[in-house]
DNA sequence: TATTGTTATACTCTATAACTATA
DNA sequence: TATAGTTATAGAGTATAACAATA
């Protein structure tokens, strides 16, 4: 009952008592959580996580270069290669030569790519609606319960 | 200043205020500062999270299976093999054949493992003093505020 | 039939190094 | 020389399916 112990109890009984009073264990288990959640409003048909991320970010700055959307994102240069050829591929984003720059790319979301961006954002908020109507049922003032708690969204 | 604003000063200018709005990136980023922390107090020679993680559970249940340590730590059941067989290798952990049913392997912490796994909770509580401190420096009431506190941990 | 440990496969992610074309 | 995009590579992590031994 108490909200620092995140047992289930179909599970076997297994002493966790260590990891569970753990801030890593914790915000790790309750970060999986989060992002399961998400993919449940993304469904089946939906992007990733990250090329979601990709984007938001793209649409709030349109004609930023990879290099940047890579270390807003904190994600490796290289990484953003086959992310970007995929959403480009998709139609969702563009990438034109910049005339001042040639070394630059200028990333742009196209028409699609806004659709998909905003459906993505209505999916979201009901996730968020969910984390947060979860959350306000009682919030516990800890950090630790505070991460078993969200851990245990839809647990 | 204000606790929500996870700006850093020497990042270009990119609108990232959509995704450092919602939870999911927030805590995103809190987990990986967290383990960026905890890699920080275990050093170069130290064990992965995860290695942690297992010799943590199996020296509190000693002779547990690998079935019920992953499902016990939430990974599957093959990842626990390769994990098992390197953690075997360096000569932390024994894998007992189960009389009662062989079907089972007895998992048990050697005295090396026993020695490794308390060298690393002694490190851990480095990192926990460390995240304490940080938080207790200005504790944010606000979930999406404590994250990005969280997230600030040696950013 | 069901379960444990295992192998195999495939895809994602992370982390580097190095190449090319530009500047 | 430095930077942007790219390629290549290697190591983790994730997710499944399937197999042998055992129950």
């Amino acid at each position: 009952m108490a909200d620092a112990e995140p047992e289930r109890n179909d599970a076997p009984k297994i002493d966790m008592s260590y990891l569970e009073g753990t801030i890593g264990y914790a915000i790790r288990r309750a970060q999986l959580a989060v992002f399961a959640d998400i993919y449940r409003s993304f469904g089946k048909d939906g992007l990733t996580v990250v090329k979601f991320s990709v984007l938001a970010v793209i649409a709030d700055n349109p004609g930023i270069n990879q290099a940047m959307l890579a270390e807003a994102l904190d994600v490796e240069r290289p990484r953003m290669v086959p992310l970007l050829n995929d959403l480009e591929k998709s139609g969702f984003v563009s990438r034109e030569a910049n005339l001042h720059d040639r070394r630059n790319k200028s990333l742009k979301l196209t028409d699609a790519g806004r659709l998909m961006l905003d459906e993505h954002k209505r999916r979201f908020s009901d996730h968020e609606a969910r984390l947060s109507a979860w959350l306000a049922e009682s919030r516990p003032e800890d950090v630790l319960s505070l991460l078993w708690k969200v851990a245990r969204l839809r647990a």
